[in-house]
DNA sequence: TATTGTTATACTCTATAACTATA
DNA sequence: TATAGTTATAGAGTATAACAATA
């Protein structure tokens, strides 16, 4: 019955894809939300620990917790805003940077390399019907 | 980025379905883990708390804590296995029965609707492709 | 008053490891 | 020895609530 679901089917693809990231980042201690957090830091430069946690949909607290991680490894750094001594814009630092850079080539490749089992043309409508259902 | 990978826009899409789970189950504390595990108890009856946890994918002693759970709830009890008096064979209540059959409609239902803006056609080769990806 | 970051605390789910009783 | 269940314990990640500093 759980076989119907299209749900289900979708955990199941997820989980499939999802080993493709670990071994992409295998050793490290990365996890899907730390990368995508080290990816949006690194397209928005300054953004705030709220809006990071906003769109990785966690409690403020939670984007706390998980910045101080990335402080703590030098990957990311907090820098005062100019004109509002509350919150802190977050930048990648030099070292963060290239290790977001090599992980990300890493997990794109790899990504690829799960989803090859579709052609092109099957991977692209894919996509399409992804996107369709994700509204 | 993260747009170009498959990982996460399936992701997207499972967040999407995830909701239709939610709605369906609004007020009762079914997660997709006891709802699976409810269903998969229902479909076979005796299974022990072992082959539950493997199926879902969890340890022995979460799969204690997930039975537990059940059972504080009178939807699944525990009854002996003749000729082994170690392992358990757990069954559905008919209570637990009553309302595994209820949920299931109600998540069926609610997963057609969602994946309603997909026309027949468009549904059914979603699901070929997920399969295809999920190996 | 409202917002940002922070801290304290608690809860859920998961894992590992040790224990028991059976096999 | 091996297996099923159980228990104790610990960790990650999340949430809520209260607080300080700032707006």
């Amino acid at each position: 019955m759980l076989d119907e679901m299209l749900g289900y089917c979708l955990r199941r693809a997820q989980v499939a894809m999802f080993l493709s990231f670990y071994e992409a980042t295998r050793g490290q201690t990365i996890t899907p939300p730390r990368f995508t957090a080290l990816v949006i830091i690194g397209a928005n430069p300054g953004i705030s620990q709220s809006t990071l946690g906003a769109a990785l949909g966690i409690a403020r607290s939670g984007a706390m917790y998980l910045t101080q991680w990335m402080v703590d490894r030098k990957l990311v750094e907090r820098r005062h805003i100019p004109n509002d001594g509350r919150s802190w814009g977050l930048h990648l630092t030099g070292y963060g940077r290239k290790v977001t850079e090599k992980m990300k080539r890493g997990v794109l490749a790899q990504d690829r390399k799960r989803s090859s089992v579709l052609p092109d043309q099957e991977r692209n409508e894919l996509f399409r019907l992804l996107s369709k259902l994700a509204g």
